[in-house]
RNA sequence: GCGGAAGUAGCUCAGUGGUAGAGCAUCGCCUUGCCAAGGCGAGGGUCGCGAGUUCGAAUCUCGUCUUCCGCUCCA
């Protein structure tokens, strides 16, 4: 069990824990016991992720006369998966020594008859395969020939309708094409929460720059930008890192990679692979398809493949990075000199489920409650907008707690003066806003 | 895959062979009325699942599934 530290203060029993009675994240399939490494995303998670995507895809599509959107379908031509490498590289065939319990690539063994770990000989188990792409069959026939995969990730799509997109959008180096959706994978050991799943979700940026050297100045702009990103929808900088990639640790065709990790309750994880790809995925595909990606330099008079920048960003882990940036609990004493704790979600208003909150002061006074609901109502078309009623204290708190940035109060008074009571909740600051300014109030703030 | 631990209400847990419980949470009513946990009431569990032993199993036995931790694996 992880314990908290000052940097990262909050345990996954408190995120996973908060995720589930507030309803953000539920374990898949929970009334027959889960299923692991799938998660499914209940009212205000579902929220959450979808406004971390739309904030994602705002920044990196429609803010951006050089990228265009993309959405491809999840199963492809399994020659796809030939040309990536996916089918040679995910499907080793693995011996387990069955004294030391380790596992091997069999092509890996200098000796296919002695363990390299414990020395014991004849100990390996019949070779098995250990497929990583989810695997199913197009059409009723379960024969080999219908075989297909699940893409273990988005990017392909991109890379074989390249052509497409490039002539249909009229875009020629450097433009990026940019997509977000599902993607597969028979990860061997799913964990920490919805970091490891799976099933999850990409958003990925393919960056297509000519060959006029500026590859390396791109790939550093890029990198900038999402620093940016990052640091917009408030992530603290502190549990933050850019990892430069040594030239070990990267493919032979990169000349750079770096990887964005947040620093969990149990550690720096990635969030994102910011990658220089060369011309390797565009050749792979020229090379097996047999068809030309290639443009033509008028410059230089001569046909060239595009090096690519590859960003590949991981949703469920950007939500629950935000799940978990987000989360604070204060303690402070209160008039009565009792101790008392608050936990508070501190969303960016531009992704937190519930942007406003509208009480009645008082459930059984049916003015109060029709007043609230009427402003509620109004407002409902251009914010996330929630109303409730009871206990004032205890409707703070709730709403504190799936991390509401303004809640708004109509009490007896506002019968009369025609102004309610606008809480803060990083602050818990309170103040009098007139009814018919309210509106102006919150776009300025949300 | 290996080792360890745990599965009883939404949550935290009590209950060691004899009619399934508490606190919190949820819902309703009352009360209070600007920073939660005042009153009354209600709903909610084939005790993870399946076999076995027994007159009788949440409880004993076996199997199985799931989760968590560590290792292993993995980008």
């Amino acid at each position: 069990m992880e314990t908290a530290t000052p940097e990262q203060p909050v345990t996954m029993d408190e995120i996973t824990a908060l995720a589930k009675r507030r309803g953000f994240i539920f374990p898949s399939s929970d009334i027959y016991g889960g299923i692991g490494g799938f998660y499914d995303y209940g009212p205000l998670g579902s929220i959450l992720k979808r406004n971390v995507k739309a904030a994602w895809w705002r920044e990196n599509v429609e803010l951006r006369d050089d990228v265009v959107g993309f959405d491809s379908s999840i199963i492809m031509h399994p020659l796809v998966w030939k040309a990536s490498g996916h089918i040679d590289v995910f499907h080793d065939r693995m011996v387990d020594c069955k004294v030391c319990k380790h596992r091997f690539r069999e092509d890996h063994l200098k000796n296919k008859e002695q363990c390299p770990d414990c020395g014991s000989k004849g100990s390996f188990t019949e070779p098995r395969n250990f497929n990583l792409m989810l695997r199913t069959n197009i059409g009723p026939l379960e024969d080999t020939s219908s075989t297909a995969y699940l893409r273990p990730e988005t990017a392909q799509g991109i890379f074989v309708n390249f052509k497409n997109v490039y002539q249909s959008a009229r875009k020629r180096p450097p433009f990026g094409i940019a997509q977000i959706g599902k993607s597969f994978r028979n990860e061997i050991t799913p964990g920490n929460f919805t970091f490891r799943q799976r099933e999850f979700e990409q958003a990925e940026l393919e960056y297509f720059v000519p060959d006029d050297g500026r590859d390396l100045e791109i790939f550093q702009d890029w990198v900038a930008r999402r620093k940016q990103w990052y640091s917009d929808y408030g992530v603290k900088s502190g549990r933050l890192r850019f990892y430069e990639l040594p030239d070990h640790e990267r493919p032979h065709y990169a000349k750079a990679g770096i990887d964005v990790e947040y620093l969990f309750p149990w550690g720096w994880g990635e969030l994102e692979s910011i990658a220089h790809r060369g011309t390797y995925d565009l050749d792979a595909h020229m090379k097996l398809s047999g068809k030309d990606l290639r443009f033509f330099n008028e410059v230089s008079k001569a046909h060239y493949t595009p090096i690519l920048i590859e960003s590949s960003a991981g949703m469920d882990r950007t939500t629950l990075t935000m799940l978990i940036d987000a989360y604070e609990k204060e303690s402070s004493i209160d008039p009565n000199g009792k101790s008392t704790e608050r936990v508070v979600l501190r969303f960016h208003p531009k992704i937190a489920p519930v942007q406003a909150a509208f009480f009645s002061l008082a459930r059984n006074k049916p003015e109060l409650v029709e007043k609230a609901r009427s402003i509620e109502r109004a407002l409902r078309p251009m914010f996330r907008t929630q109303y409730d009623e009871g206990n004032i204290g205890q409707l703070y708190r709730r709403q504190d707690e799936i991390g509401t940035p303004l809640c708004i109060t109509v009490d007896y008074e506002t019968l009369d003066d025609g102004h309610v009571t606008v809480r803060e909740r990083d602050s818990m600051e309170q103040e009098r806003v007139a009814v018919d300014q309210i509106e102006r109030y919150l776009r300025e703030r949300l």
